[in-house]
RNA sequence: GCCCCCAUCGUCUAGCGGCCUAGGACACCGGCCUUUCACGCCGGCAGCACGGGUUCGAAUCCCGUUGGGGGUGCCA
């Protein structure tokens, strides 16, 4: 029995899309899995495509998701030989013709093509269905049909693991290999279409089917590759989020679900954040940096209080982007008021009390996180108040906002001065209203 | 129109003729925990599209209906 042998074939039309994604994820499992090779088959038949920023896309985004192939990437538009001798030897034997400048093939007008699908079962065409395709353009440039046919011939390939809407070139691409003198037959899996609330197939108009823009977003690579998975296909055991590993040693092609399956934003994220809640503190900082480097008063941030600071809102983050929001108070000279949550808590008769008995209390006690967690407990106490409702004004006068990391922690980490400060810059906006 | 495919909770799935009173996860709804929000924990809601077969027995096999999707380029 030979190697495994597969090949993942985008055209590079823009960003690598998320069907992509999941189609080079299972062919790289199934490489891995059965100990094969996997190649990258750029299909750049045209010079449009062969732009170097639609390729290097590509390259980067199977990058990011750590999938790797065997050599080096291979260009359609460097065989185009290959393809004319193909055209030329089924010219020869009369297996196609030349129709208005192209080359056609000879489809029969009788019999069925039928393959057993991986993931579908047996798949059938009845010939008299097909028409003659075109092989060779009346501009000389071999068709998709036939460089796709080639290659997998040329290439070795033994299983072609690709989208469910290439399933009807199947029986064309299969008739090609045999013309081509093959004598084996390939494994095909037609994967499930990804598709959108709408159940249709995700479309770059209507849909985010970047693959980048989930990336810019703040989702971990490791989670995208294990939501990706989810899709199509489930475990045996029931354990959803688990390392790449082991979802290499369970997967098997014949097990994925051939029905499409609708892409899950809340899924993704909620798979992320379970993927965040499971860094280290240091790592989850480190993860952080790019996108608080960004933010306007990015340049503010030091590292050591990042680390000191991250902890708070690492179990809060579902994707990294709406760190920033969670932490701006932390490094902006003073909090951003959310208009709603002053109004809510600032606009009541207790608010200035308690501001002012904490400002009196933070002076002198003692600055460490439990110390002023009891600090305000009694201050709330005073006033007849739980805990809740007592810190509300503190937090807003120090945050800007009604939710974010806890109070204390957060008191600790900004140090007495700022505390003391930002309360009294409250205290003094409350009073001009 | 023609060709091909698909059909289990709202969503992703497990199920491969008896272990199914259909399991898990996300979402949603309660509750507990609690310094807000989260996390965590406990509980709940909710599904085999329909109709015929086959079988002692069907979510599982067969046929049909209905519904959905994909493809129908000298694009890939």
């Amino acid at each position: 029995m030979s190697t495994t042998r597969l090949r993942f074939a985008p055209a590079p039309t823009g960003s690598l899309h998320l069907g992509s994604a999941r189609t080079a994820l299972f062919n790289w499992l199934v490489a891995r899995r059965s100990g094969g090779e996997l190649i990258l088959r750029i299909e750049d038949t045209n010079a449009e495509l062969s732009r170097p920023e639609l390729i290097d896309n590509i390259y980067r985004s199977l990058d990011w998701l750590q999938i790797e192939f065997d050599g080096d990437p291979v260009r359609q538009s460097e065989r185009t030989d290959l393809y004319n001798d193909a055209v030329e030897q089924w010219l020869s034997n009369d297996l196609a013709y030349v129709d208005d400048g192209a080359v056609r093939f000879r489809v029969p007008s009788d019999g069925t093509t039928s393959w057993d699908d991986l993931v579908r079962g047996t798949v059938s065409f009845e010939n008299r269905h097909i028409e003659d395709f075109v092989v060779r353009r009346a501009d000389g440039t071999a068709t998709f049909f036939t460089a796709n046919a080639v290659d997998d011939f040329d290439l070795g390939i033994t299983h072609v693991v690709r989208g469910e809407d290439m399933v009807n070139v199947t029986p064309k691409v299969i008739m090609l290999r045999r013309a081509l003198g093959a004598s084996d037959v390939l494994e095909f899996a037609h994967l499930p279409l990804i598709v959108n609330e709408q159940r249709k197939k995700l479309s770059k108009r209507r849909d985010d089917v970047a693959l980048e823009s989930y990336r810019e977003r703040g989702v971990l690579a490791p989670a995208m590759i294990n939501y990706l998975v989810l899709l199509g296909w489930g475990p045996p055991d029931d354990i959803e989020v688990r390392p790449i590993e082991e979802i290499v040693a369970l997967f098997e092609l014949t097990d994925v679900n051939p029905s499409s399956a609708m892409f899950d934003l809340k899924k993704l994220e909620a798979i992320n954040a379970e993927y965040i809640r499971a860094m280290s503190a240091g790592d989850f900082a480190q993860a952080l940096t790019p996108w608080l480097d960004s933010q306007p008063w990015g340049s503010t941030v030091d590292p050591d209080q990042l680390v000191k600071v991250a902890p708070l809102v690492q179990e809060r983050t579902k994707v990294l982007s709406e760190a920033p929001q969670q932490l701006d108070f932390f490094f902006l000279p003073s909090p951003e008021f959310d208009e709603v949550a002053w109004a809510k808590i600032m606009g009541t008769q207790e608010a200035p009390l308690i501001l002012s008995s904490a400002k009196n209390a933070l002076a002198k006690a003692e600055w460490v996180g439990e110390v002023l967690h009891e600090t305000l407990r009694s201050i709330g106490d005073e006033y007849g108040m739980k805990l809740g409702k007592a810190q509300a004004p503190v937090r807003v006068a120090i945050t800007g906002r009604a939710v974010g990391p806890p109070l204390f922690e957060s008191m600790q980490v900004l140090g007495r001065e700022t505390v003391i400060e930002r309360i009294a810059a409250a205290q003094q906006k409350l009073e001009e209203q």
